[in-house]
DNA sequence: ATTATCTATAGATCTATAGATAATGC
DNA sequence: ATTATCTATAGATCTATAGATAATGC
């Protein structure tokens, strides 16, 4: 037990890259077909191991489909963070999270599906990202930038909004900077004039190819914590 | 052929009432426990008919949740514009077709979880429900009412923060006012005054029980006509 | 007479495990 | 020596249909 979990810890190389690739292969096929109807047997042969295999690693379909929205959320959320480390313009940190968040539809359009398909019913969503939206939303009231509002209320739609953006822009059905004007009429809902949404939406933005970075860099630190 | 047709124009009793039992029975599964991982035959024992006449009805467990899904959002749909008729005022209009959306949740939670779990990803949603949202911002807008904005960035946006909402609000975690909350927020979105969003979201709404008497008589006029 | 439903089931999957084989770390 | 993976498969489901029974409409 202590000695499985210290292997672990140490990080050791085999049953940790079975279990990413399985990861791996769920997002995937979570992403396109949908998992639930899908065959245990086609995610271990999608992922290149044994069907034996998948059962070292998780007991059912829906303990990998967890493990998925874990690592996917988790990553990103904290990644998010990372970017914004020392900046304190509350509204720019927000505008800039939607507009990355939007944008890594683009260059990730799996990662894009997965989230679509899983959020907003994954309720690790509302651990992860939820919580974090909310902490900046609090944020910025506090700070007297935003319009008073209802807290919940506001999180779900900003969640629900974001979802329904990256959705319809994996469809190909909106314009290259969809990411700034949801950012621009999030902000108008705040309570910000349409003058400072749009100034402050239009700012300049880290490359996407930084969030990316800080998501690998995420990951493999949750493996290295033993997670 | 033909006479098959006429059959069902006429509304022929039981093929009717067993389609509807399926259907009806689909949603409840596919609110709750999701259809994708769910035998045929659990769903024809919701219904209460035997496994075999699934057949009669539906070539596939796909075809059924297509039905659901039209059934479900063409009714409501037709529903929400029975009730503005000969209204005039968009902002208005919007506003309460957001609001008594997102009580429909509390008095029906399974056409609410429904919603919420293939709102998302089902494209009839876009024909549909988005459709009569891009109408109506686009009246909203000629008439100088609304902001300029992107057109179909604003549908997915509100889309999905509607669903955002009401998924919440399943889950029993926003207060009772949320639906006049997000009223309020979305028609900032579209760029109305603080007070003015305030004051359209804050007028009186028709009951949600004339919503549901709509939906019923939308859901047998489209069964009539044969659909 | 015609059309729909029901029960029972053949054949096709799918899950989960046992036992053999390969890789890892001391 | 220990731990993980792989292949093969038993047993449990699930789908889709055939054939018998019941309901409907002329």
């Amino acid at each position: 037990m202590t000695s499985a979990l210290a292997a672990v810890a140490r990080g050791s190389g085999r049953r940790l890259r079975t279990r990413a690739r399985l990861i791996e292969a769920a997002r995937r096929i979570a992403a396109t077909r949908g998992i639930e109807a899908t065959p245990i047997s086609e995610i271990t042969e999608e992922a290149g191991v044994g069907v034996g295999s998948f059962y070292n690693h998780f007991a059912t379909k829906e303990k990998l489909l967890e493990a998925v929205i874990s690592d996917t959320f988790e990553a990103h959320g904290a990644a998010l963070d990372r970017i914004h480390e020392g900046k304190d313009d509350i509204a720019e940190i927000l505008a800039q999270n939607i507009r990355l968040t939007v944008r890594m539809v683009d260059h990730d359009p799996i990662w894009g599906w997965f989230a679509v398909r899983t959020g907003l019913y994954a309720p690790q969503l509302q651990s992860s990202l939820g919580g974090r939206l909310e902490r900046d939303l609090r944020r910025g009231f506090d700070a007297g930038r935003f319009a008073s509002y209802d807290e919940r209320t506001t999180v779900a739609a900003f969640g629900g909004a974001l979802l329904g953006v990256m959705r319809t822009k994996l469809e190909g059905e909106l314009p290259r900077d969809a990411d700034r004007f949801l950012a621009e009429e999030l902000l108008r809902l705040l309570g910000l004039s349409p003058e400072e949404a749009a100034e402050i939406a239009g700012r300049r933005l880290p490359p996407v190819t930084r969030l990316i970075a800080e998501v690998a860099a995420a990951r493999s630190a949750s493996v290295a914590a033993g997670k």
